[in-house]
DNA sequence: TGTACATCAGTGAACGCGCGTTCACTGATGTAC
DNA sequence: TGTACATCAGTGAACGCGCGTTCACTGATGTAC
C-alpha cells in the first residue's frame, strides 16, 4: 500500500472543509454566535492560532456557510422547475422537494433560518440578499405558468415574497418537529399544501375582484 | 421635601424591573445567548451575585420575557377585534395596528422574533406555545367574520397559521427596515396588505373550488 | 537528478479579560411582643 | 411607643475556566537553478 502524497493545497483546502463543518455543527448547538474559535480549532484538528490560516474571523466562516447553504437551495430550485408543469401537481411537488431537501441538506437550512433573524449583521444582510435573489427567481418561474398571464409584475413579486415565506415557516417547522412523531410532519406538509392552494386560488380570482386595490396602492408596491 | 420611605418589596419589584429591561436591551445586540449575567446586573445597578435574589438564570429572565412580549401581542389582538369589521378595512386597519405595535413595542417584538429560531430551549418552546394559542384566538375572531359561513375548522386553523406567519414576517420586515427610508415601509405594509387580500380572495373562492383537497387529505390537517 | 532557498500550514507559550458561581457578610426594613 | 429579633436584598472577595489574539517558531512542501 502506497500512501499518496497529499500536496500543501490539497491539505489546506481539507483543513478548511473542516473548520466549515465544524462551525456549522457548533453553530447548531445555539447559534453562530456563541461558536468559539478555540472549540472550531479544536474540531477541526488544529490549534486555535492555525484557525487565523483559513479565516479572519467565524464571522467570515459564517459568510462562507451562507454561500453554500443558498448553493442547495438553488439546487432545490431546478429540481422544482424540473417537476410536473400543472398546478395541483406543482404544489405537492414542490412540497415534496423542500421537505426532501429540508431533510438532506437540514444543517444548511437550521443555518440559514436561524442566523436570518440572529446573526451578524453582515451574515444576516448575506442572508437577506440571498432570499431576494431567490425571491426574484421565483417570480420569473411564475411569470412562465399557464395561467400567469392575469398577474402583473407586482403580484408576482408578492407571490414569491408570500410562498417564500411560507416555505422557510415550513421549513422550520419541519426540522422543528419531534423525530419520534412522523405524522407530524405529514400534517405540517398538508398544511403548507393547503396554504399554497389557497395562496394560488386567491391568485387565480385576482385580477376578477371587484374591490382588487380599491385604495389604488397597487402600483407602489415593491 | 420628604422622601418616601420605599418599601423592601417595592424596591425589589424594581430591581427586577431593571433586569428584565437590561437584559431585553442586551439581547437586542445580538441574542439572549449572548448576554451576560455580570452585564446585565451591571446595568441593573447591582452586583453579579445580587442576580440571584431575583432569577435563578438568564433562561429565566428570558421566559419572564416571553410573558410580557405575549402581554403585547394580546392587547394588539383587543385593538384589532375593536375596528371595522367590513373585509377590506380589517385588512388594512389591522395591518396598521400591527405596525404600530411593533413600533411601540419594538424591543418585545424583536425579542420574539429572534428567540423564537435562536433562543435557549425552554425560550423557544414557551414562544411556540404562545403563537399557538395566539393563532387559536385569531382562528375565533376569523369564525365571526360576515363570510366565514363557507370555513372548516381546518380551513380556519390553516388560515389562521398562515396570517400569523405573514403578521410575523410582517413584523420583521417593519423593524428591520432601516429608518432613514420611511418609504421602504410603506412597500412593506402595501406588500403585507396585498398578501392578506390575496389569501382572504383564495379563502373567499375556496369551497367553490373544483380541484380542492382531491387527494381527500383535508380531514388530516393540524 | 541534486541542491539551495522560499513558502506557509500548523505549533505552543503567553497575555489579559470577562465569565458564572460559591460563600460568608452587612445593614436596613419588617415584625412580634 | 420601645425593644429585641428575624428577614433578606444587596455586598465583595475569591475561585477556576475558556476566551481571542500576539508572537516567534518549526519543518514539510514547493520551486528555481
Amino acid at each position: 500500500m502506497t500512501e499518496a502524497p497529499e500536496s500543501r493545497s490539497a491539505r489546506k483546502e481539507r483543513t478548511r472543509r473542516a473548520i466549515l463543518d465544524a462551525t456549522l455543527a457548533a453553530a447548531d448547538q445555539g447559534s453562530l454566535a456563541t461558536v468559539s474559535l478555540r472549540h472550531v480549532a479544536g474540531a477541526a484538528g488544529i490549534v486555535p492560532t492555525g484557525f487565523y490560516r483559513h479565516f479572519a474571523s467565524l464571522d467570515e466562516v459564517g459568510l462562507a456557510l451562507v454561500d453554500e447553504s443558498f448553493g442547495s437551495l438553488r439546487q432545490m430550485l431546478r429540481d422544482v422547475r424540473r417537476g410536473t408543469p400543472e398546478i395541483g401537481g406543482v404544489i405537492s411537488g414542490s412540497v415534496a422537494i423542500l421537505v426532501q431537501h429540508a431533510h438532506r441538506q437540514e444543517a444548511h437550512f437550521r443555518f440559514i433560518a436561524r442566523e436570518r433573524v440572529s446573526g451578524p449583521p453582515a451574515v444576516r444582510e448575506a442572508i437577506r440578499h440571498g432570499l431576494e435573489l431567490f425571491e426574484r427567481e421565483l417570480a420569473t418561474d411564475l411569470a412562465r405558468l399557464p395561467r400567469s398571464g392575469s398577474w402583473s409584475t407586482d403580484d408576482l413579486w408578492i407571490m414569491a415574497h408570500l410562498i417564500v415565506t411560507v416555505m422557510v415557516s415550513t421549513a422550520e417547522d419541519v426540522l422543528d418537529a419531534p423525530r419520534e412523531r412522523p405524522e407530524r410532519e405529514r400534517e405540517i406538509v398538508a398544511t403548507a399544501e393547503q396554504q399554497l392552494r389557497m395562496i394560488v386560488v386567491g391568485a387565480a380570482h385576482w385580477e376578477s375582484r371587484a374591490d382588487r386595490a380599491p385604495d389604488g396602492q397597487a402600483g407602489t408596491i415593491r
